[in-house]
DNA sequence: ACACTCATGTAAGCTGTTACATGATTAA
DNA sequence: TTAATCATGTAACAGCTTACATGAGTGT
């Protein structure tokens, strides 16, 4: 039912549709921005490949060489772009991860202009809210409280405002060829943060 | 053989080092912390509660109420401190998440005065090799290069720059009441970092 | 000789989620 | 009456990692 994850599958058809690519490659360029993302082992790489050929979203050809094991190179079909269009229409998850964030950025820069702008506005505004919350957080804690918790909630405190800062500057470099322009706001402030969902 | 993970199991036993808890309370405490570390489901954490109890590295007592749920509230052994001291002293990977860092953060800030330093040591050196590593694909990207791993490195350079910030002056503040120092040394600088494992 | 890169792959297993179940109490 | 909070729990499954296997070539 692969409800809500960010589906390294997806990711990878992705990557297939920027240039086509081998297993090999992808792991090299995942590798480089693992920090970011993380790399997924051979283990879960190599079936998705399969999957993926199989289903008819990606064509394969193998490409023999001496002196070296074949390489396998895979690239999208239009059926693979249609699937990772669909994907990449339906919103991401208002808990989205930095990894989840991270991953689209790559996608949704290399593809839809429009598509990116939209991404980066939603993301500040979940940035912004989560911001407030572990703002008041920080706030209703009485002064002698654990100061591994305090740490915590200033180290996110400090990595939301660097965040938004960038995304700010980002946002507004990117205004310089502006494509047209959608209102995204802030999707429940404070008071819709906390619990409204029962997530069991 | 579980050897990398984060290992819920012993960021929950850690927490019940701190005070004793219920299962539902580990739920409300890490709920608002979510953004950081995410909240385990139920299915996750109620099983991990049971077989921490049965390792007896917790005891659990059942406070009924007439009118509510019964709350089973779980308290740490001496051998569930044992156990949770041999966890903390192994020190973390080298490609730790973010979430591991916080996770630990939490855990050893609450506890061990010097091992708080260490860790904010370590981060300290991770966070600068990999803002190196970033900086050095940067540069050698050619400017016409992919809108998306563009942003997505300059995103995670922003971050970096943000975090070691953080880091340091948090670890100047830590110092007006200075534990004894122990040196930390960045573990393996640019050259070390790009390809001395094969993971596979 | 040893180890590492290139390049693919499989099987077993751990970790966690989703979706359900229970059941009384309180607020819209 | 609908839903939400409190509070626990289980079964089925998705997703990923670990560890292994292959095998030639290159570097120390």
């Amino acid at each position: 039912m692969a409800t809500g994850t960010v589906s390294l599958r997806y990711f990878i058809l992705g990557l297939l549709a920027r240039q086509t690519m081998s297993g090999y490659d992808i792991r090299r360029l995942l590798k480089s921005l693992s920090w970011l993302i993380g790399s997924p082992s051979s283990g879960s790489l190599y079936p998705i490949l399969h999957s993926l050929l199989q289903e008819g979203l990606t064509t394969m050809e193998v490409i023999p060489s001496t002196e070296r094991p074949p390489r396998k190179i895979y690239s999208i079909t239009e059926a693979g772009r249609q699937a990772l269009q669909a994907w990449l229409d339906r919103p991401v998850e208002s808990n989205a991860t930095l990894k989840a964030f991270v991953m689209r950025l790559l996608l949704v820069g290399s593809h839809s202009q429009p598509g990116l702008k939209t991404h980066l506005q939603r993301r500040r505004a979940q940035v912004a809210d989560h911001q407030v919350a572990l703002g008041e957080i920080t706030g209703s804690l009485n002064a002698g409280t654990d100061l591994g918790q305090h740490l915590a909630l200033r180290y996110g405190l400090a990595l939301a405002a660097a965040e938004l800062e960038w995304l700010d500057s980002t946002l507004e470099s990117l205004s310089e060829s502006p494509p047209p322009e959608e209102d995204v706001q802030s999707e429940g402030t404070v008071s819709a943060i906390r619990g409204i969902r029962s997530p069991d």
